[in-house]
DNA sequence: AGAGAAACATAGCTTTACTATGTATTGTTG
DNA sequence: CAACAATACATAGTAAAGCTATGTTTCTCT
């Protein structure tokens, strides 16, 4: 519950990028060309939706569609050079929301958050622990 | 970042109750009675969205609007018994998705993220030190 | 008492999400 | 190798969640 209002807090503030347009810049950004379906599951969301989302966000210029040359069905996007200087901006303004208020805390907090952040990506890679595979 | 996608992995899993919905029954469960600006204020959302989230999930029984005897104009919202009942399990779904997830980390890691918690918690309570204070 | 402020509702729009389904390509198999 | 199933994506239709602008009613204050 903390996470998810701090999360809150922050993505309020961002102007620039409307949250799934920047979730899915942010994937682009860490994971390189990739195709829709793959997205789709990096983000947890259905397949259309991702497909609405990544037209909206090419007819914004901020990402680009590509054939893949390994398989007809499928595209490849990728970030544009305006798609990750928005990017930018919009995480610069997440940050700033935060920023004034992690400033008034004692180095010991921090040291505490940052030592969090690994864990939480380590919890993130982690595997769902499921007996049944399917 | 790191929050944000913890948040998104424990969300999607809560099939009983949409996100903004969840926001809300949490805020009702946390301050009690509440106007609906207030509510706004909490949830840092628009007046109107708070007044359309709550008509729905008025209709849906899981929170009551009663008069504020103080102010003709303001109501009073608050849980239904159903609400609160959906509310735990909304809460119990999320928790469950990344508690596969926490029962892998060592104990270590575990008392690192209570750590973060207390210190995100003082965080949402800390005003933005803004020196224009409007 | 009248003016302005406050609390909420309504209208109209956009974004984000879903399921169901269609189309084209790829893979598999009898 | 032709036929069928599976895969990758698009489209259609709908709902939820968000916004600004604006209207109505009630308070508050001079």
């Amino acid at each position: 519950m903390a996470a998810a209002r701090l999360t809150r807090l922050a993505s309020r503030d961002v102007s620039s990028l409307p949250h799934a347009a920047m979730r899915l810049m942010g994937r682009l950004d860490e994971l390189g060309p990739s195709r829709i379906s793959d997205l789709a599951k990096a983000d947890r969301c259905s397949q259309p939706t991702m497909s609405n989302l990544v037209q909206r966000q090419e007819e914004s210029g901020w990402v680009r569609r590509e054939p893949d040359p390994a398989d007809s069905r499928a595209s490849l996007i990728s970030l544009t050079d305006a798609g990750r200087a928005e990017l930018d901006q919009a995480r610069h303004e997440a940050g700033a929301a935060i920023a004034t208020r992690l400033s008034q805390l004692p180095a010991q907090d921090l040291a505490t958050l940052k030592a969090a952040v690994t864990v939480m990506h380590s919890i993130l890679t982690l595997e769902p622990l499921e007996e049944t595979p399917r």
